[in-house]
DNA sequence: AGGATAGTGAAAACGACTTTCAAATGGTTT
DNA sequence: AAACCATTTGAAAGTCGTTTTCACTATCCT
């Protein structure tokens, strides 16, 4: 039985050619972050006869499921990317759209002591730099 | 003539009745950041009768005027909130949705050596720390 | 293998937002 | 102040990304 399969029984989904197909190309997108849109094309490309709906609900429970996490870049529209063990925040680049990622300790350090000071507590955080990457400048 | 006008004048804007209650609600808003059906129902309970097509044209042109900021929180719908002169970052509460604001020298001084490490030029950076506020905990 | 249950595709519905268009308003000119 | 014209407006229709509905199908358990 292949990784994928056992991920998905561990979040207590049914073990389906959707969702596993799905699993694939996020795989596969290595990093990239894709729309459900994105996804289905991915799928048709490689004649997979899956519907726009389903493609937007298994995303859904894969971000319940904590397998693949969802981000609102500036346009407001949803991108995914598979979950990855180390956290990390995005630099994106709004001529051409390329993203990349960075972790940053004193940063991830300074917000806590931000919420701390707020009386808050962290669930969860989104940093975005926007701005031109080196070939768009 | 009022500071509104001053301001709608210098950002070449014709000086119209919703353009003015518009404003004029916003500021009034205190830094709460309101979304496009806000602003839509604060102006029809002070029996403004303006069409909410006319609520998301002024906003948007308010935005681009820089008079006001557009920010996309998690849901991934638009709330506005009157520009001010200082950059700040928000910290949300994800239960009863208050918003505090932040700024941290920091931080934003750790946001330009990432990007300078990538070889992007930083044009904006949106920051925002979702947890549970004092209240909600 | 067979049946309960969960998952699926297609189409319709949805909600936030934008566009269209005829009527109204603001600013300017006389 | 009256007339003019470009800009702005409200209402309704149209988009676009996303979700729901529903009849059908696949998966999993025994």
């Amino acid at each position: 039985m292949s990784g994928e399969n056992q991920e998905l029984r561990a979040a207590g989904l049914k073990v389906t050619l959707p969702r596993v197909k799905i699993m694939q190309i996020l795989d596969a997108s290595e990093g990239r972050h894709m729309s459900a849109e994105d996804v289905y094309k991915a799928l048709r490309d490689s004649d997979e006869d899956i519907g726009l709906a389903t493609v937007y609900r298994v995303l859904t429970q894969f971000e319940t499921a904590g397998l693949v996490m969802r981000h609102h870049f500036e346009g407001g529209h949803s991108v995914f990317e598979m979950m990855s063990e180390d956290h990390h925040d995005h630099i994106v680049c709004t001529k051409c759209g390329k993203v990349e990622e960075f972790f940053d300790e004193v940063i991830e350090a300074q917000q806590k002591i931000q919420a701390k000071a707020k009386g808050f507590t962290i669930s969860d955080h989104s940093l975005y730099i926007y701005g031109l990457c080196k070939d768009c400048q």
